[in-house]
DNA sequence: AGCACGCCGACT
DNA sequence: GTCGGCGTGCTC
């Protein structure tokens, strides 16, 4: 009977902890179960790695704590996910006992009591409160603390006083609603409103491929029935029925008794989305998703733990369901973003996906109309199996794509107009023919900066080095990393002028100016501002689809994966926006950008047309997506890439200096850089500099970027970056370690 | 990271 | 005379 258990607690102290077991739990605490244990004057919940009987050493003072409470009488992580935790651990340079938290979704069974979280109108009142340190309002301290997350009844009740009767008020202004998390550990079933929609009535019958589908499809099934690990490409282009072969793929894994995870990008798991999963299989689909209660993720979580779920759709974190016997991984659109984990640990879901399935013996198929440079050159590498889908389904032809130099349309008409003469002719034609409409701006708010003209001055934050957005709803200046507020100015806060510019369209503008140029057009708006509530998104799109308005104007997530047969035009207001970043994926992510909103255009019988607004017609992104050429952009980008050493040449990872005094950041930052010159062999570093947003926060920023010739030496050397951190006595937080950054902000 | 302890300036 | 600033040190 073992007497101690080594425990992984999330902390920055990136070791285990051994803890004395209490009699009554020694038959019972096994590694991979949450136990609760004292940890300094606190109680934390971390993850016994292993049970054993050695004693303590002789030489270390240490002595054992006794630990408090098993969490889980069986393993939340089993053998194989603590080894993949571990990976991810080493891989991504995070603490594991914050990594195997990460991968355990059932913060719930630990937060017992009333969780309050804000309502979408609560967080727009939030916003008015940010920073606003004159007036410590005990109620915009709570709006202010709910903003970032959920937060418990007892520990707002600690850090406010009076919290408890302020929260009441709130609630029933309609501000913050409460979850009660007192029945949490009863067993209960799937919460009503996620139920299968659809599931009992005769299950939908499933499409026949065609050809290419086919061949697709039976090099997957050959791989399931070799049961090895092999990972496939599926390169298809935008409505060539990735998804039938994704759902055939499900049934033939479940079909040889084994189970399937399908992971999709975060905004892509829509209610519609499930539904499709529950027609076709059921109750046996479990849905994992960030937006659902913790009540209901611990409920699907049992689920597919129990074996009753087999198939799993998810987003980024499902990727370590508790699935057991996995034949299948699919990574739906593996180019995007929204994979990477943008706080510690900084994983990439689709990676992680690989490494699981490799672990497993499991098949994955990626799946992109524009796969990322990483992927398409693995595939060229013979690392994954490259298939295609080079056409849609039924034959239907791809949209028409027309560039529109704006340059051009100015010296015609003299107007620094927002919707060019051909989009307002082909708008008008939509709205006449009863087609619809789709038009791509990807930048929120009304106007992106104010400017004064007398003397030049830009409003910006309070605490991060970037303008301020005119957000016209909110009638007030916002910063879009921080939530900053200010009241919109009309007299210069620097020389006092009235003259006040509102420069750069953002979305909400562009709504407010197709109100004007298409009085009776009905029209709707997606973004993050119109888009707060989990249920917003769908109630938008499927307003939409039903026929309920004219136009949809919206950012990226218009772009996304929808099937709308009846849009027959898609405009893009703006496609320069996102060019002209700091960033070496600026084009691959236009790109990506451009090809998906394309896309979206001609998916019904009717063919569709694509209007693309631009200043830079010549740029290659500009110019391969208006092609809808993968392959001719791919060819110019991987070059670039060698040419750089950027990914997938080589390894990078972006270190970033941070603190509060910019002092502080300086010295650290300059410590770091000399610490790394010369360069260590087979390393280009470069910087510092400071970070593209050098200020965020209250927080200055410095950066140093490492490119290494090969994973094993770029790990060495971030391990002995953060073994000179810990020497030189340097805050956790002050060091940020991002491997395969996504962005470079 | 938290959370303690510990030593120097502006308040009732 | 106290409250409270954040520097330093520890967490089985």
């Amino acid at each position: 009977m073992p007497v101690y258990c080594d425990v992984s607690l999330p902390t920055p102290l990136d070791r285990p902890f051994t803890y004395l077991l209490p009699e009554t739990l020694r038959h019972r605490a096994q590694s991979g179960c949450r136990i609760l244990v004292p940890f300094g004057k606190r109680t934390l919940a971390g993850v016994i790695l292993r049970t054993h009987d050695d004693p303590p050493e002789t030489a270390a003072r240490a002595v054992h704590r006794e630990a408090l409470r098993l969490l889980d009488e069986e393993p939340v992580l089993d053998e194989s996910l603590l080894k993949l935790g571990n990976w991810i651990s080493t891989y991504y340079c995070a603490p594991l006992g914050e990594t195997l938290r990460a991968m355990t979704p059932l913060a719930s069974d630990i937060r017992r009591g009333k969780v309050y979280s804000l309502t979408s109108s609560g967080h727009d009142a939030a916003r008015q409160f940010h920073f606003d340190d004159a007036a410590p309002d005990p109620a915009g301290q709570l709006l202010r603390l709910l903003d970032a997350r959920p937060l418990t009844g007892a520990y707002l009740a600690r850090k406010v006083e009076k919290a408890a009767s302020i929260l009441r008020a709130l609630e029933k202004k309609g501000l913050v609603e409460s979850e009660d998390r007192t029945a949490e550990r009863h067993h209960r079933p799937v919460a009503a409103t996620e139920a299968p929609p659809s599931a009992l009535a005769p299950a939908r019958p499933p499409h026949a491929l065609n050809a290419h589908q086919q061949e697709a499809f039976d090099a997957i099934r050959a791989a399931l029935d070799a049961a090895v690990f092999k990972t496939f490409l599926l390169e298809g282009v935008t409505g060539s029925g990735k998804t039938e072969v994704y759902l055939n793929a499900i049934d033939a894994a479940l079909a040889r008794g084994k189970t399937a995870l399908m992971l999709v990008p975060e905004i892509g798991l829509t209610p519609a989305v499930a539904a499709q999963f529950y027609q076709r299989f059921g109750e046996r689909v479990a849905i994992l998703h960030s937006a659902f209660h913790d009540t209901e993720r611990a409920q699907q979580w049992r689920n597919i733990r129990s074996g009753a779920a087999g198939v799993v759709v998810a987003t980024r974190s499902g990727v370590f369901a508790p699935l057991r016997n996995l034949g299948l991984i699919v990574v739906d659109e593996e180019h995007d973003q929204s994979y990477k984990q943008q706080e510690t640990p900084r994983y990439h879901g689709r990676d992680v996906a690989v490494v699981r399935a490799r672990d497993a013996g499991a098949v994955v198929v990626l799946g992109s109309a524009t796969p990322s440079l990483e992927s398409r050159y693995n595939a060229e590498r013979g690392k994954y199996t490259r298939l295609e889908l080079p056409e849609r389904i039924e034959r239907r032809p791809l949209p028409q794509v027309e560039l529109i130099d704006m340059r051009q349309e100015f010296l015609e008409t003299r107007k620094q107009a927002t919707f060019s003469r051909a989009l307002i002719e082909a708008v008008t034609a939509r709205l006449e023919n009863g087609e619809q409409t789709m038009l791509l701006m990807n930048r929120r708010g009304f106007s992106s900066f104010a400017a004064c003209r007398a003397c030049g001055h830009r409003i910006e934050c309070a605490n991060c080095s970037v303008t301020l957005t005119y957000h016209r709803r909110d009638r007030r200046m916002l910063c879009h990393y921080c939530n900053y507020a200010v009241r919109v100015p009309d007299r210069c806060p620097k020389c006092d002028s009235e003259f006040i510019q509102f420069l750069g369209t953002g979305s909400e503008r562009v709504e407010e100016e197709l109100h004007s140029a298409f009085p009776r057009a009905r029209i709707a708006r997606l973004d993050r501002d119109t888009v707060r509530g989990k249920r917003d998104y769908e109630v938008i799109l499927s307003g939409f689809r039903e026929g309920s308005f004219d136009i949809l104007v919206g950012t990226q997530m218009i772009a996304k994966g929808h099937d709308i047969p009846n849009v027959t035009l898609v405009g893009v207001v703006n496609a320069d926006i996102g060019l002209g970043l700091p960033d070496f994926r600026a084009a691959e992510r236009t790109f990506q950008l451009l090809t998906q909103a394309a896309g979206r255009a001609g998916r019904g019988e009717t063919p569709g047309i694509v209007l693309i607004q631009t200043i830079n017609p010549d740029h290659y992104a500009i110019r391969c997506a208006a092609a809808q050429n993968y392959e001719m952009f791919y060819a110019k980008e991987i070059e670039f890439r060698r040419m750089m050493w950027y990914p997938p040449f080589g390894a990078l990872a972006s270190l970033v200096v941070r603190a509060a005094r910019e002092e502080d950041a300086l010295t650290r930052s300059g410590t770091l850089g000399r610490l790394l010159q010369p360069p260590p062999e087979g390393v280009k570093v470069l910087g510092p500099a400071p970070a593209a947003v050098a200020r965020l926060k209250n927080e200055f920023r410095f950066q140093v970027l490492l490119k290494a010739t090969s994973r094993a030496r770029l790990g060495e050397i971030l391990a002995e970056v953060r073994r000179f951190a810990v020497f030189e006595r340097w805050p956790a937080a002050s060091l940020l370690i991002d491997v395969d950054p996504m962005t470079l902000l």
